[in-house]
DNA sequence: AATGGAACTGGGAGCGCTCCCAGGCTGTTT
DNA sequence: AAACAGCCTGGGAGCGCTCCCAGTTCCATT
């Protein structure tokens, strides 16, 4: 049986309540009490009972991350394990744990719900990447606090942390066009995808600026995967590019495979830029040039932003943007 | 503020207990109150607090999953972020939630007393794949239900799930043995995983069976990284192979990339056959043959496995052995 | 009609914690 | 010397649930 906050108070010769004082920082607690207290604690290795503690204060130190559904598929993409990364590395040292919830479509009601009232979390960061998402007007409407990663397109008054997709998509398209590219095509996300999106307005921006007339025959859709990368690059392959600015690190390696089956050279005849710098792509052949996310980061400032959150009780909105950063490599 | 049993009893006009009883599915409930509860609850999508549950009962439908320290490095292979897709949706499944520790060195000790004792979970699986784990003991040590995926070395009381590692790499050698290969080397995991060395020990099988001498110049250590492949299969290079044998996926992709910028064809000059079998070594070029395991399942055998420890609270050890498979493509 | 047992229901106790209030102790001020 | 204002500390109440025990109701038997 594992120690109570009682046992401890009885061995330390306190009530039950300093022990709480001690093990919370209340200030109110003589040194020489602290310190004794302190000491019997460490020497037991106690572990209050987060259970008791989410009951009694409504806070357990524990956080929600929820992945939703139809990312099975892009799992495989390194982009989701970094962001898990981030983010209970930045719990660990916060002292907070993560619990995690990939919710697949069959589940996806009831377990909003469990999320929300089962009172084990004191809030959530939800992975949002599709435009239309029933939960986050689930999230929204509980009191709960939470934080999306990547900005929600109508809600705007949800925070949010996320990177700056449309500068990168200008910085890769620019350096395209210090290249002496002039038609360069595009492989986007999923139409669903507000990160994709931003990514392809980065790109007509940036040609409208300098008067390149827009070509239908020059973008095409992917999903995020490298099957889709490499079947949107065919399809692409007949509008004659001389480089491509792809939407993401994976798709870009399916589409370097269909550039090179199809004989023709990187960089030489077609340039190609990711989006990520997923670890990957450093070792690709040739390696890959692209837009760098930091992954990573971002999972943490979701969590440190959220923990944030939680402490001062304001229902502030807060918006993180974290900047990209031109990778140059050898395919562009 | 969320509704309470009380709520929903007081609304419902039966008491408390009742009502708890009928969310557990006690047998002692007259239908037409069963019935007339549960439409209550559904109407007000009540969610029983985890947490009070957690406390009053000692069990909380939620599992730890626990990824010791040392694969930060390794989160970029599909490997983990399958595992964890397959437990949770297992647990999906099940009505259970997932609680997530990705174990650093510096926070070791603390996370594992936190998780143990803080009252949150009902049990816990570790992805141990280190032969010396404190984990491991720590876990043994306390009497929460746990299971391990991969075998451990020497407390061989402990319930696992695992593949048959050492199979999988005999059908491997046995598969190069087939296409007259015989000068046949491998790149094998760190000294330290338990699954590597099995997979190195198949191919010694295998080719003390053939009487193939051992010849230490065609085994070379890898980390389980791409670029870890890569330089231990240019060391192999200098002993001239005809095939090697990669203990997984990445790393078989980093050794391509040194056989093919020496100039050499695969599979005509050297044949190269995988472990894993990850998404993406259909894509690569070659085509990747490959033994593959099914990654996903273990995770969600695992998770099914505990549940039911946690249900049928004999402490009982488990084994699980999973088959693995050779998928032929073009590399081998 | 009386009895027994099974089926069902309600309420108290208690899980381990936090929060609040009351009280004891100290030291300063009048 | 009395009064008061801090500090500290202890214990009661209660968070929302489960578990147990003590009813109450109902029906089949004698």
């Amino acid at each position: 049986m594992p120690l109570t906050l009682e046992d401890i108070a009885k061995i330390s010769g306190v009530s039950r309540s300093t022990v709480s004082r001690v093990i919370n920082g209340d200030v109110n607690v003589s040194d020489r009490t602290r310190e004794k207290v302190q000491e019997i604690i460490r020497r037991y290795d106690f572990q209050p009972n987060l259970a008791a503690r989410g009951l009694a204060a409504g806070v357990t130190n524990v956080i929600g991350l929820v992945i939703p559904r139809g990312v099975s598929a892009i799992f495989a993409d390194p982009f989701f394990p970094l962001i898990i990364q981030g983010v209970t590395s930045a719990c660990n040292a916060m002292d907070y744990s993560v619990m995690l919830w990939l919710a697949e479509p069959e589940y996806e009601r009831r377990t909003i719900h469990k999320i929300l009232y089962s009172g084990l979390i004191d809030g959530v960061i939800v992975t949002s990447m599709l435009l239309e998402d029933p939960i986050i007007e689930s999230m929204a409407a509980s009191k709960l606090p939470f934080i999306t990663i990547g900005r929600h397109p109508t809600n705007d008054r949800i925070s949010y942390v996320d990177v700056d997709n449309r500068q990168g998509a200008r910085n890769a398209v620019n350096h395209l066009l210090r290249g002496h590219r002039r038609r360069i095509a595009t492989i986007t996300g999923p139409g669903n995808m507000i990160a994709g999106q931003e990514r392809v307005e980065g790109y007509y921006e940036c040609l409208r600026e300098r008067n390149i007339p827009r070509e239908p025959a020059l973008v095409a859709e992917g999903d995020f995967t490298d099957a889709g990368g490499y079947y949107a690059m065919l399809q692409l392959l007949t509008a004659k590019p001389d480089a491509v600015f792809v939407a993401s690190d994976s798709m870009a390696y399916g589409a370097m495979r269909a550039i090179q089956e199809a004989g023709l050279r990187i960089p030489h005849d077609i340039a190609v830029i990711g989006f990520d710098d997923i670890p990957q792509s450093a070792h690709v052949n040739p390696p890959l040039t692209t837009i760098r996310q930091p992954i990573h980061q971002i999972g943490a400032t979701a969590a440190e932003t959220l923990i944030d959150m939680i402490a001062h009780q304001n229902d502030q909105q807060r918006r993180v943007i974290l900047p990209t950063e031109l990778v140059i490599r050898a395919s562009a």
